[in-house]
DNA sequence: TTAATATGTTACACTTACTGTAACAATTAG
DNA sequence: CTAATTGTTACAGTAAGTGTAACATATTAA
């Protein structure tokens, strides 16, 4: 799964469940909602959970809920939840790192490059709510406090 | 090869013709130079040599040259030389594109992030040329008109 | 014309990564 | 105890990436 099919499959859920609330939902049902495979989408789930972005329950009357109400999950959680390899990965050839001084500040130059990017990625996607999302695609806003 | 390694190996070496113009380099040199297989250097260098950053002679006395000076070579050139993929590669899910007004406006909005991110990038690129990343990594500037 | 050299592209075997699905241990509720 | 559910592992099948070699094309020099 690539990241961007990632990011978005996790957003589609997390709304899917903000719509829900305060019910809990299976993964299966999700799943179906959604048009992904159950066993695929807990991987994703359970990732989100670790990030507290939602709870789980295991059991009978189980599933997932979203933790928190939209307008205070942002994307570059979501995206950070999910994605440890960064979108612009670093693997500048580490072979000739010890060749010589230049290498080296080859290698020192294009780390600095990515991980700027890196930040303005993310920075872009701190200003991005669910909630913006959910009102951009045009999803029913009923999360209300338990 | 990812995209990051395939940029740095450009770089590498355009860094490599800019200190040896107006002397054409053989891919066979500039490979040693910088420690990447031959073959693998001309599919990067063919791709340089069609967007008009290098220029390509075969033949006994053939090899690479610089055609602009490096100054007038910025990174999003290269990049887009080397990769018509994006960074953030756009594969939203579109098995279900067609199965309801809400997954198309998820799938727009998706589109509409990554597109602004892509540029964001680029433009980050386009400020950076070679002659700065000689300057940065200490390498001799030797380029002059022939 | 022939030999040598170089680019540009294709091919191929090998390996690695990805994919989709299933399976199952752990946990919970009734 | 049984049914349901999460969270994780396994695995076969497929796709993608890797490194190298091979070769057609072109050019120069003898």
């Amino acid at each position: 799964m690539s990241a961007s099919t990632k990011l978005s499959t996790s957003v589609k859920a997390l709304c899917y469940l903000a719509q829900a609330y305060p019910e809990a939902k299976s993964s299966a049902e999700i799943a179906l909602h959604i048009n992904v495979n159950a066993s695929k989408l807990r991987k994703l789930l359970s990732m989100l959970v670790k990030n507290d972005l939602v709870e789980s329950a295991k059991g009978t009357a189980g599933g997932f809920l979203l933790k928190r109400q939209p307008s205070l999950i942002h994307l570059q959680e979501i995206y950070c939840s999910i994605e440890d390899r960064k979108a612009f990965h670093l693997d500048v050839n580490r072979k000739n790192i010890h060749r010589d001084n230049v290498a080296v500040k080859f290698n020192d130059f294009f780390l600095d490059l990515f991980a700027d990017i890196q930040i303005d990625i993310e920075d872009k996607m701190r200003h991005i709510t669910l909630n913006t999302i959910m009102k951009r695609t045009g999803i029913k806003y009923s999360y209300k406090e338990k």
